[in-house]
DNA sequence: GTCTATACGTGGATAGAC
DNA sequence: GTCTATCCACGTATAGAC
């Protein structure tokens, strides 16, 4: 995909992002060159150095990104507990199943950050996890749940529900809205007293 | 870790796939080189050849040998569907725990196998779901489980299992066995009707 | 069986011309 | 802003001595 010299920043910076996220999601961080991200966008490998400081700026930028969309989009707290937890429970696999690179990265390589960068993901996403727990003690004080661990729960859940990623196709044999369902009435049934 | 020239065949071999198992668990495979393994066995690059064709088998043999332990030793059928699906979760916690390494890689490093070596422990992934969902299948046969989809309920029911590892420590706030109950006390309100 | 030495490719990142 | 050219470190794997 050869180019011509020119000015691009606008649409270039853009550009090396997407082609970063989609090559680091199919080969992973480490196996991925700057040349090959160069190839993927149409310009030369130093050319890279405009729009990153280095490649792990990259892979962090691209979580950041991620995570900030996800605490900005996580409903707010309204309604009884159970549902709010219905709530999230469709937010969390929708909003996952929209974006299978960027949740992909998230979880794969968290070890390929730095510490400080690590410290900063690893802060956010136990911020958007407490969202939940918020709710299943909520659940519990006002006595529509049983659930011995907030903690255990929360976790076991948000587990649960980021596996549908995993093999979750547009295409496959069930829809987003049943496959939402048939979760739905796990965590209710999981959770309830 | 330098050492003296001599034979040591009959240990060395074990210690070069333990170092890598270690070595590819914290750093990931594509970012651990062969250099690196030969300096946590104490030999130089060129000796590892002794022991394994190259690289890539290195991480497959690992992997199969994992997935292979794990298929001898989930327990048989024998007795009611529930009384089978508390044992299977029972043993996928405590199994999974006792191998942490093994566990990471079996899941991170997936992509990292040849088309030839991933579709073998595919297969063999699939192997241990299938057990699983003989068991949910035979629940909602004997009207015991609520089961929409009995592929979904298996996929769900790992992904919160395995997800156990991602936070557990022996030296933390709940034993294995506080763990073991409530997941299972999760587990089975999901499934039964 | 392990060593040293090396072939050969590729990695991230930078310099300077245009 | 992008290019070409390059630096230098490091990767896997092999050859041949001991």
């Amino acid at each position: 995909m050869a180019r011509t010299t020119g000015s691009h920043s606008d649409i270039t910076g853009p550009r090396v992002r997407s082609a970063a996220l989609r090559l680091f999601a199919r080969g992973g961080y480490a196996a991925v060159s700057m040349r090959a991200i160069a190839r993927e966008v149409g310009v030369q490998a130093g050319a890279l150095y405009n729009y990153t400081p280095d490649k792990q700026s990259l892979l962090f930028d691209l979580m950041r990104g991620h995570m900030d969309e996800l605490l900005e989009s996580v409903p707010k707290r309204g309604g009884t507990p159970l549902d709010q937890l219905q709530e999230f429970v469709a937010f969390h696999i929708r909003f996952h199943a929209d974006r299978p690179d960027e949740v992909f990265i998230a979880y794969m390589e968290l070890r390929n950050l730095s510490p400080e960068n690590f410290a900063e993901i690893e802060g956010l996403r136990r911020a958007y996890e407490d969202r939940l727990e918020a709710i299943l003690r909520a659940g519990v004080k006002s006595g529509d749940f049983a659930v011995a661990d907030t903690k255990i729960g929360t976790l076991a859940i948000i587990a649960m529900l980021t596996g549908v990623n995993t093999w979750f196709r547009r295409e496959g044999r069930l829809s987003l809205d049943e496959v939402v369902a048939q979760y739905w009435d796990m965590v209710r049934k999981a959770v309830l007293a």
